[in-house]
RNA sequence: GGGAGAGUUCCCGAGUGGCCAAAGGGGGCAGACUGUAAAUCUGUUGUCAGUGACUUCGGUGGUUCGAAUCCACCCUCUCCCA
Protein backbone atom coordinates (compact mmCIF):
# COMPACT_ATOMS: atom_id res chain seq x y z
CA UNK A 1 0.00 0.00 0.00
CA UNK A 2 1.31 3.15 -0.83
CA UNK A 3 1.52 6.13 1.64
CA UNK A 4 -1.40 8.19 0.22
CA UNK A 5 -3.58 4.95 -0.02
CA UNK A 6 -2.04 4.44 3.63
CA UNK A 7 -3.34 7.92 4.87
CA UNK A 8 -6.58 7.45 2.98
CA UNK A 9 -7.34 4.26 4.79
CA UNK A 10 -6.27 5.81 8.60
CA UNK A 11 -9.07 8.57 7.80
CA UNK A 12 -6.24 11.44 8.24
CA UNK A 13 -7.41 13.22 5.07
CA UNK A 14 -9.97 15.74 5.60
CA UNK A 15 -10.60 17.53 2.00
CA UNK A 16 -8.07 18.05 -0.66
CA UNK A 17 -7.35 20.16 -3.62
CA UNK A 18 -6.78 18.01 -6.54
CA UNK A 19 -6.34 13.83 -5.45
CA UNK A 20 -4.81 12.58 -8.23
CA UNK A 21 -1.81 14.91 -8.57
CA UNK A 22 -1.68 14.63 -4.79
CA UNK A 23 -1.18 11.36 -4.62
CA UNK A 24 1.22 11.54 -7.60
CA UNK A 25 3.57 13.46 -5.78
CA UNK A 26 3.19 12.21 -2.61
CA UNK A 27 3.66 8.63 -3.36
CA UNK A 28 7.16 9.45 -5.51
CA UNK A 29 8.53 11.37 -2.83
CA UNK A 30 8.43 14.68 -4.56
CA UNK A 31 6.37 16.56 -2.56
CA UNK A 32 8.02 19.58 -0.36
CA UNK A 33 4.88 20.09 1.93
CA UNK A 34 4.97 22.49 4.58
CA UNK A 35 2.29 22.74 7.87
CA UNK A 36 2.08 25.89 10.03
CA UNK A 37 2.49 25.89 13.71
CA UNK A 38 1.42 29.41 16.07
CA UNK A 39 4.15 29.42 18.45
CA UNK A 40 1.52 30.40 21.30
CA UNK A 41 3.13 28.28 24.00
CA UNK A 42 6.27 26.75 25.07
CA UNK A 43 5.39 23.42 24.30
CA UNK A 44 3.53 21.51 21.32
CA UNK A 45 0.44 19.31 22.82
CA UNK A 46 -1.86 16.56 21.61
CA UNK A 47 -3.77 18.71 18.97
CA UNK A 48 -0.61 18.93 17.27
CA UNK A 49 0.05 15.14 17.73
CA UNK A 50 -1.89 14.69 13.79
CA UNK A 51 0.18 17.13 12.39
CA UNK A 52 3.41 15.26 13.37
CA UNK A 53 2.78 12.24 12.38
CA UNK A 54 1.81 12.88 8.97
CA UNK A 55 4.99 14.26 8.66
CA UNK A 56 6.57 11.73 10.13
CA UNK A 57 4.61 9.27 7.44
CA UNK A 58 5.75 11.49 4.66
CA UNK A 59 9.31 11.74 5.59
CA UNK A 60 9.43 8.45 5.64
CA UNK A 61 7.88 8.34 2.22
CA UNK A 62 10.80 10.41 0.97
CA UNK A 63 9.18 14.03 1.08
CA UNK A 64 10.31 16.64 2.24
CA UNK A 65 8.97 18.61 5.61
CA UNK A 66 8.88 22.24 5.83
CA UNK A 67 7.80 23.27 9.30
CA UNK A 68 6.79 27.36 9.22
CA UNK A 69 6.60 28.82 12.25
CA UNK A 70 3.74 31.48 13.06
CA UNK A 71 6.43 34.35 14.10
CA UNK A 72 5.12 37.27 12.10
CA UNK A 73 1.59 35.90 11.36
CA UNK A 74 1.60 35.62 15.31
CA UNK A 75 1.45 39.18 15.54
CA UNK A 76 -1.79 39.29 13.67
CA UNK A 77 -3.73 35.95 14.62
CA UNK A 78 -5.57 33.64 13.29
CA UNK A 79 -9.52 34.10 13.70
CA UNK A 80 -10.45 30.72 12.23
CA UNK A 81 -12.63 28.95 14.90
CA UNK A 82 -11.91 31.66 17.21
CA UNK A 83 -14.69 33.65 18.82
CA UNK A 84 -11.99 36.16 20.48
CA UNK A 85 -8.80 37.91 19.24
CA UNK A 86 -5.72 36.35 20.52
CA UNK A 87 -3.37 38.20 22.50
CA UNK A 88 0.11 39.63 20.29
CA UNK A 89 3.03 37.97 21.31
CA UNK A 90 6.62 39.74 22.19
CA UNK A 91 9.69 38.60 19.90
CA UNK A 92 11.36 36.73 22.99
CA UNK A 93 8.94 34.67 23.81
CA UNK A 94 8.50 33.92 20.28
CA UNK A 95 11.91 32.58 20.16
CA UNK A 96 11.91 30.79 23.00
CA UNK A 97 8.36 28.85 21.88
CA UNK A 98 10.45 28.28 18.71
CA UNK A 99 13.15 26.50 20.27
CA UNK A 100 10.94 24.24 22.24
CA UNK A 101 9.22 23.28 19.08
CA UNK A 102 12.00 22.11 17.32
CA UNK A 103 13.34 19.99 20.30
CA UNK A 104 9.97 18.02 20.07
CA UNK A 105 9.53 18.51 16.54
CA UNK A 106 12.74 15.96 16.28
CA UNK A 107 11.13 13.29 18.02
CA UNK A 108 8.80 12.78 15.04
CA UNK A 109 11.06 13.85 11.83
CA UNK A 110 14.46 14.49 10.96
CA UNK A 111 16.24 18.40 10.08
CA UNK A 112 18.84 18.87 8.10
CA UNK A 113 20.03 19.64 4.64
CA UNK A 114 17.79 17.68 2.54
CA UNK A 115 16.05 16.49 5.39
CA UNK A 116 13.46 18.54 7.07
CA UNK A 117 14.17 22.61 7.05
CA UNK A 118 12.08 24.80 9.60
CA UNK A 119 11.61 28.60 8.99
CA UNK A 120 10.00 31.55 10.20
CA UNK A 121 7.26 33.77 8.85
CA UNK A 122 8.46 36.13 10.46
CA UNK A 123 11.86 36.33 8.40
CA UNK A 124 10.02 37.71 5.44
CA UNK A 125 6.38 39.30 6.19
CA UNK A 126 7.50 41.58 9.17
CA UNK A 127 10.21 43.29 6.37
CA UNK A 128 7.23 43.68 3.79
CA UNK A 129 5.85 47.01 2.98
CA UNK A 130 2.32 48.13 3.04
CA UNK A 131 1.82 49.60 -0.34
CA UNK A 132 3.71 47.18 -2.32
CA UNK A 133 1.91 43.67 -0.84
CA UNK A 134 -1.67 45.93 -1.48
CA UNK A 135 0.20 45.99 -5.00
CA UNK A 136 1.66 42.83 -5.48
CA UNK A 137 -0.95 40.73 -3.58
CA UNK A 138 -3.24 42.68 -2.89
CA UNK A 139 -5.25 42.82 -6.20
CA UNK A 140 -5.10 39.38 -6.42
CA UNK A 141 -8.03 38.89 -3.47
CA UNK A 142 -11.77 39.16 -3.73
CA UNK A 143 -13.20 40.27 -0.29
CA UNK A 144 -16.11 39.08 -1.62
CA UNK A 145 -14.72 35.58 -1.83
CA UNK A 146 -12.89 36.07 1.73
CA UNK A 147 -16.35 36.99 3.17
CA UNK A 148 -17.97 34.02 2.13
CA UNK A 149 -15.36 31.84 3.81
CA UNK A 150 -16.81 29.81 6.44
CA UNK A 151 -14.19 30.99 9.02
CA UNK A 152 -15.28 34.92 8.71
CA UNK A 153 -18.49 33.68 8.54
CA UNK A 154 -18.82 32.94 11.56
CA UNK A 155 -17.47 36.28 13.18
CA UNK A 156 -19.43 38.43 11.28
CA UNK A 157 -21.82 38.18 14.51
CA UNK A 158 -19.58 38.65 16.87
CA UNK A 159 -17.17 41.17 14.70
CA UNK A 160 -13.85 41.29 13.23
CA UNK A 161 -11.17 43.44 13.09
CA UNK A 162 -9.08 44.05 9.46
CA UNK A 163 -6.20 43.19 11.10
CA UNK A 164 -7.44 39.70 11.73
CA UNK A 165 -9.19 39.63 7.96
CA UNK A 166 -5.50 40.04 7.34
CA UNK A 167 -4.38 36.34 8.53
CA UNK A 168 -5.85 34.97 5.39
CA UNK A 169 -3.23 37.13 3.40
CA UNK A 170 -0.41 36.79 5.10
CA UNK A 171 -1.08 33.02 5.33
CA UNK A 172 -1.39 32.67 1.65
CA UNK A 173 1.50 35.02 0.88
CA UNK A 174 3.86 32.07 3.14
CA UNK A 175 2.60 29.55 0.87
CA UNK A 176 3.24 31.78 -2.02
CA UNK A 177 7.35 32.66 -0.50
CA UNK A 178 7.40 29.29 0.45
CA UNK A 179 6.75 27.90 -3.72
CA UNK A 180 9.06 30.63 -4.79
CA UNK A 181 11.94 29.75 -1.88
CA UNK A 182 11.61 26.23 -1.64
CA UNK A 183 9.76 25.11 -4.18
CA UNK A 184 6.64 23.94 -1.70
CA UNK A 185 4.50 22.60 -3.74
CA UNK A 186 1.81 21.49 -0.82
CA UNK A 187 0.31 22.43 2.07
CA UNK A 188 -0.84 20.54 4.80
CA UNK A 189 -2.98 22.06 7.71
CA UNK A 190 -5.74 21.49 9.91
CA UNK A 191 -9.81 21.45 8.56
CA UNK A 192 -10.21 24.04 9.96
CA UNK A 193 -7.08 26.36 7.78
CA UNK A 194 -9.28 24.92 4.57
CA UNK A 195 -9.90 28.52 3.30
CA UNK A 196 -6.64 30.14 4.67
CA UNK A 197 -4.83 27.48 2.28
CA UNK A 198 -6.81 27.57 -0.89
CA UNK A 199 -6.16 31.30 -0.82
CA UNK A 200 -2.46 30.08 -1.60
CA UNK A 201 -3.10 28.06 -4.29
CA UNK A 202 -4.93 30.40 -5.69
CA UNK A 203 -2.65 33.20 -5.23
CA UNK A 204 0.10 31.18 -6.38
CA UNK A 205 -1.55 29.98 -9.77
CA UNK A 206 -2.47 33.90 -10.18
CA UNK A 207 1.16 35.40 -9.55
CA UNK A 208 2.87 31.96 -11.11
CA UNK A 209 0.46 30.35 -12.78
CA UNK A 210 1.52 27.18 -11.38
CA UNK A 211 -0.37 24.72 -9.54
CA UNK A 212 0.53 24.16 -5.74
CA UNK A 213 -1.73 21.53 -3.82
CA UNK A 214 -3.60 21.71 -0.38
CA UNK A 215 -4.56 18.81 2.09
CA UNK A 216 -6.19 19.41 5.40
CA UNK A 217 -6.07 16.55 8.00
CA UNK A 218 -9.19 15.11 10.07
CA UNK A 219 -9.35 17.27 12.88
CA UNK A 220 -9.36 14.93 16.50
CA UNK A 221 -12.55 15.44 17.64
CA UNK A 222 -14.26 12.24 20.45
CA UNK A 223 -17.39 10.82 19.61
CA UNK A 224 -18.87 13.94 21.05
CA UNK A 225 -17.67 16.18 18.60
CA UNK A 226 -15.55 18.35 20.82
CA UNK A 227 -11.83 18.50 20.14
CA UNK A 228 -9.46 16.36 21.74
CA UNK A 229 -6.06 16.66 24.11
CA UNK A 230 -7.84 19.32 26.63
CA UNK A 231 -8.43 18.19 29.99
CA UNK A 232 -9.58 20.35 33.19
CA UNK A 233 -5.89 21.45 33.71
CA UNK A 234 -5.39 22.62 30.04
CA UNK A 235 -4.43 20.75 27.33
CA UNK A 236 -2.11 17.51 27.34
CA UNK A 237 1.31 18.86 26.32
CA UNK A 238 4.47 16.94 24.98
CA UNK A 239 6.83 18.31 27.05
CA UNK A 240 6.99 16.07 29.92
CA UNK A 241 7.58 18.76 32.50
CA UNK A 242 4.08 20.05 31.56
CA UNK A 243 2.33 16.75 31.65
CA UNK A 244 4.27 13.75 33.04
CA UNK A 245 4.70 10.76 30.78
CA UNK A 246 2.07 8.78 33.55
CA UNK A 247 -0.22 11.77 32.73
CA UNK A 248 -0.14 11.36 29.41
CA UNK A 249 -0.43 7.74 29.36
CA UNK A 250 -3.61 7.96 31.30
CA UNK A 251 -5.19 10.07 29.24
CA UNK A 252 -5.21 7.99 26.47
CA UNK A 253 -5.99 5.49 28.57
CA UNK A 254 -8.81 6.90 29.28
CA UNK A 255 -10.47 7.93 26.13
CA UNK A 256 -14.04 6.65 25.84
CA UNK A 257 -14.71 3.13 24.13
CA UNK A 258 -15.91 4.76 20.85
CA UNK A 259 -12.60 6.44 19.75
CA UNK A 260 -10.34 3.98 20.56
CA UNK A 261 -10.27 2.49 17.20
CA UNK A 262 -10.32 5.89 15.53
CA UNK A 263 -7.65 7.35 17.48
CA UNK A 264 -5.53 4.17 16.91
CA UNK A 265 -5.67 4.62 13.13
CA UNK A 266 -4.95 7.93 13.23
CA UNK A 267 -2.00 8.67 15.40
CA UNK A 268 -0.09 5.32 15.99
CA UNK A 269 2.11 3.79 13.55
CA UNK A 270 1.21 0.05 14.36
CA UNK A 271 0.24 -1.03 10.60
CA UNK A 272 -3.08 -0.79 9.11
CA UNK A 273 -3.46 -4.55 8.66
CA UNK A 274 -2.87 -5.58 12.63
CA UNK A 275 -6.13 -2.28 13.27
CA UNK A 276 -8.15 -3.74 10.74
CA UNK A 277 -7.82 -7.05 12.61
CA UNK A 278 -8.00 -5.20 16.08
CA UNK A 279 -11.53 -3.76 15.12
CA UNK A 280 -13.15 -7.39 15.01
CA UNK A 281 -11.85 -8.15 18.65
CA UNK A 282 -14.79 -8.87 21.16
CA UNK A 283 -15.45 -5.70 22.67
CA UNK A 284 -14.56 -7.26 26.43
CA UNK A 285 -11.13 -6.66 24.99
CA UNK A 286 -11.70 -3.01 24.81
CA UNK A 287 -9.03 -2.25 27.15
CA UNK A 288 -6.49 -3.88 25.62
CA UNK A 289 -6.69 -1.92 23.27
CA UNK A 290 -6.76 1.52 25.07
CA UNK A 291 -3.43 0.28 26.57
CA UNK A 292 -1.83 -0.43 23.57
CA UNK A 293 -3.16 3.34 22.17
CA UNK A 294 -1.70 4.95 25.47
CA UNK A 295 1.50 2.95 24.86
CA UNK A 296 2.33 3.40 21.24
CA UNK A 297 1.79 7.24 21.77
CA UNK A 298 3.79 7.48 25.01
CA UNK A 299 6.38 5.81 23.31
CA UNK A 300 5.78 8.19 20.23
CA UNK A 301 6.61 10.91 22.51
CA UNK A 302 8.70 10.24 25.33
CA UNK A 303 10.41 6.55 24.05
CA UNK A 304 10.01 3.59 24.70
CA UNK A 305 11.55 3.36 28.41
CA UNK A 306 9.10 6.13 29.96
CA UNK A 307 6.39 4.48 28.28
CA UNK A 308 6.53 1.15 29.64
CA UNK A 309 7.40 2.64 33.46
CA UNK A 310 3.66 4.54 32.72
CA UNK A 311 2.72 1.47 31.50
CA UNK A 312 3.40 -0.34 34.56
CA UNK A 313 2.56 2.13 37.19
CA UNK A 314 -0.78 2.40 36.03
CA UNK A 315 -1.36 -1.64 36.06
CA UNK A 316 -0.11 -1.87 39.09
CA UNK A 317 -2.23 0.88 40.65
CA UNK A 318 -5.75 -0.17 39.09
CA UNK A 319 -5.06 -3.60 39.63
CA UNK A 320 -3.69 -3.57 43.27
CA UNK A 321 -2.34 -0.91 45.74
CA UNK A 322 1.24 -2.39 44.06
CA UNK A 323 4.20 -0.26 42.45
CA UNK A 324 4.49 3.20 43.04
CA UNK A 325 7.78 3.59 41.75
CA UNK A 326 6.64 6.00 38.76
CA UNK A 327 4.03 7.67 40.83
CA UNK A 328 4.33 11.85 40.95
CA UNK A 329 5.65 12.72 44.20
CA UNK A 330 6.24 15.61 46.15
CA UNK A 331 8.88 16.18 48.60
CA UNK A 332 7.96 17.12 52.07
CA UNK A 333 10.80 19.00 53.88
CA UNK A 334 11.23 17.42 57.52
CA UNK A 335 10.94 20.25 59.48
CA UNK A 336 7.78 20.65 58.17
CA UNK A 337 6.91 16.77 59.06
CA UNK A 338 8.52 17.05 62.42
CA UNK A 339 5.44 18.02 64.05
CA UNK A 340 3.11 16.05 62.04
CA UNK A 341 1.00 17.45 58.63
CA UNK A 342 -2.54 17.39 58.55
CA UNK A 343 -4.30 15.73 55.93
CA UNK A 344 -5.81 18.76 54.52
CA UNK A 345 -2.56 20.55 54.44
CA UNK A 346 -0.48 17.35 52.70
CA UNK A 347 -3.36 17.62 49.75
CA UNK A 348 -2.60 20.99 49.34
CA UNK A 349 1.21 20.54 49.45
CA UNK A 350 0.62 18.15 46.32
CA UNK A 351 -1.10 20.08 44.56
CA UNK A 352 -4.40 17.66 44.49
CA UNK A 353 -6.49 20.43 45.79
CA UNK A 354 -6.46 24.26 45.57
CA UNK A 355 -8.17 25.59 48.77
CA UNK A 356 -8.60 24.15 52.35
CA UNK A 357 -12.48 23.78 51.44
CA UNK A 358 -11.69 21.28 48.40
CA UNK A 359 -9.89 19.10 50.42
CA UNK A 360 -12.46 19.16 53.37
CA UNK A 361 -15.02 18.70 50.55
CA UNK A 362 -13.47 15.20 49.42
CA UNK A 363 -12.63 14.23 52.48
CA UNK A 364 -16.39 14.37 53.64
CA UNK A 365 -17.82 12.84 50.79
CA UNK A 366 -15.13 9.68 50.90
CA UNK A 367 -13.11 10.64 47.89
CA UNK A 368 -9.77 10.35 49.58
CA UNK A 369 -7.18 7.12 50.41
CA UNK A 370 -4.22 7.31 52.26
CA UNK A 371 -1.96 3.82 51.68
CA UNK A 372 -4.93 2.14 50.71
CA UNK A 373 -7.20 3.09 53.53
CA UNK A 374 -10.05 5.28 53.48
CA UNK A 375 -10.10 9.35 54.86
CA UNK A 376 -12.43 9.43 57.22
CA UNK A 377 -11.62 12.67 59.11
CA UNK A 378 -10.69 15.80 58.73
CA UNK A 379 -7.95 15.60 61.52
CA UNK A 380 -6.15 12.68 60.46
CA UNK A 381 -2.56 13.39 60.31
CA UNK A 382 0.67 12.14 58.76
CA UNK A 383 3.48 11.45 60.97
CA UNK A 384 7.25 11.95 60.34
CA UNK A 385 7.43 8.15 60.58
CA UNK A 386 4.39 7.42 57.63
CA UNK A 387 6.35 9.76 55.32
CA UNK A 388 9.79 8.03 55.63
CA UNK A 389 8.20 5.12 54.07
CA UNK A 390 6.49 7.25 51.49
CA UNK A 391 2.74 8.19 51.65
CA UNK A 392 0.41 7.14 48.94
CA UNK A 393 -2.64 9.62 48.35
CA UNK A 394 -5.69 8.49 46.21
CA UNK A 395 -7.94 11.26 45.23
CA UNK A 396 -11.13 9.71 43.55
CA UNK A 397 -10.52 6.86 41.68
CA UNK A 398 -7.77 7.59 39.24
CA UNK A 399 -5.99 10.41 40.65
CA UNK A 400 -2.55 8.84 42.56
CA UNK A 401 -0.03 11.02 44.40
CA UNK A 402 3.06 9.97 46.80
CA UNK A 403 4.63 12.04 49.62
CA UNK A 404 8.01 11.40 50.88
CA UNK A 405 10.19 13.19 53.31
CA UNK A 406 13.13 14.64 51.86
C1' G B 1 -18.81 61.64 13.94
C1' G B 2 -24.33 60.83 15.83
C1' G B 3 -27.75 57.45 18.47
C1' A B 4 -29.00 52.89 21.34
C1' G B 5 -27.53 48.95 24.41
C1' A B 6 -24.25 45.56 27.11
C1' G B 7 -20.11 44.14 30.64
C1' U B 8 -22.31 39.39 37.04
C1' U B 9 -18.44 33.87 39.80
C1' C B 10 -14.78 28.57 35.21
C1' C B 11 -18.68 29.47 30.88
C1' C B 12 -23.76 30.93 29.62
C1' G B 13 -27.22 33.58 32.19
C1' A B 14 -31.09 35.64 36.36
C1' G B 15 -30.67 39.53 39.83
C1' U B 16 -36.20 43.81 44.00
C1' G B 17 -31.02 49.51 47.57
C1' G B 18 -30.72 45.46 52.93
C1' C B 19 -33.52 38.51 53.21
C1' C B 20 -26.97 38.39 47.73
C1' A B 21 -21.36 34.59 48.14
C1' A B 22 -25.58 36.13 44.42
C1' A B 23 -31.43 31.91 40.96
C1' G B 24 -31.08 28.47 36.82
C1' G B 25 -28.28 25.79 33.30
C1' G B 26 -23.54 24.01 31.42
C1' G B 27 -18.86 22.44 32.84
C1' G B 28 -15.68 20.63 36.91
C1' C B 29 -14.93 17.57 41.28
C1' A B 30 -16.59 13.57 44.49
C1' G B 31 -20.10 9.32 45.78
C1' A B 32 -23.24 5.04 43.90
C1' C B 33 -23.40 1.77 39.56
C1' U B 34 -19.37 -0.07 36.08
C1' G B 35 -14.58 -1.95 32.81
C1' U B 36 -9.52 3.29 34.76
C1' A B 37 -15.52 3.76 29.24
C1' A B 38 -20.38 5.90 28.30
C1' A B 39 -25.24 6.75 30.25
C1' U B 40 -27.95 7.45 34.83
C1' C B 41 -28.84 8.95 39.95
C1' U B 42 -26.86 11.74 44.49
C1' G B 43 -23.80 15.39 46.74
C1' U B 44 -20.71 19.54 45.90
C1' U B 45 -18.65 23.89 43.30
C1' G B 46 -15.28 32.17 46.19
C1' U B 47 -11.41 32.15 50.45
C1' C B 48 -10.29 31.42 55.60
C1' A B 49 -11.90 29.87 60.24
C1' G B 50 -17.07 26.33 60.36
C1' U B 51 -23.82 28.50 63.39
C1' G B 52 -18.73 33.67 62.01
C1' A B 53 -15.32 36.71 59.13
C1' C B 54 -13.20 38.31 54.65
C1' U B 55 -12.71 39.27 49.18
C1' U B 56 -16.00 39.24 44.52
C1' C B 57 -20.63 41.56 39.99
C1' G B 58 -15.59 46.03 33.71
C1' G B 59 -12.46 50.45 36.30
C1' U B 60 -12.24 54.83 39.49
C1' G B 61 -14.69 58.04 42.53
C1' G B 62 -19.47 59.50 44.81
C1' U B 63 -24.66 59.25 47.18
C1' U B 64 -26.42 56.15 51.42
C1' C B 65 -26.66 53.61 58.04
C1' G B 66 -26.22 50.01 53.88
C1' A B 67 -24.61 49.37 46.61
C1' A B 68 -24.10 43.91 41.82
C1' U B 69 -28.43 47.29 42.07
C1' C B 70 -28.55 54.70 42.33
C1' C B 71 -25.11 58.97 40.32
C1' A B 72 -20.49 60.83 37.67
C1' C B 73 -16.41 59.97 34.79
C1' C B 74 -13.46 56.33 32.27
C1' C B 75 -12.42 51.54 29.69
C1' U B 76 -14.13 47.51 26.52
C1' C B 77 -17.67 45.31 23.34
C1' U B 78 -22.26 44.97 20.31
C1' C B 79 -26.08 47.15 17.33
C1' C B 80 -28.32 51.20 14.31
C1' C B 81 -27.25 55.82 11.40
C1' A B 82 -23.10 58.50 8.70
Amino acid sequence: MKIYEELRARGLIAQVTDENEIRELVNNGKAVFYIGFDPTADSLHVGHCMALCLMRRLQQAGNRPVVLIGGGTGYIGDPSGRTDMRAMMTPETIQHNVECFKKQMERFIEFGPDKAIMVNNADWLLKLNYIELLREVGACFSVNNMLRAECYKQRMEKGLSFLEFNYMIMQSYDFYHLYKTYGCNMQFGGDDQWSNMLGGTELIRKKLGKDAFAMTITLLMNSEGKKMGKTANGAVWLDPNKTSPFEFYQYWRNVDDADVIKCIRLLTFIPIEEIEEMEKWDGSRVNELKEILAFELTALVHGREEAEKAKQASRALFSGEGDDANMPTTEISPEDAAAGLGIIELMKRCGLVTSNGEARRLIEQGGVTLNGEKVTGIDRAVTPDELREGVKIRKGKKVFHKAVLK
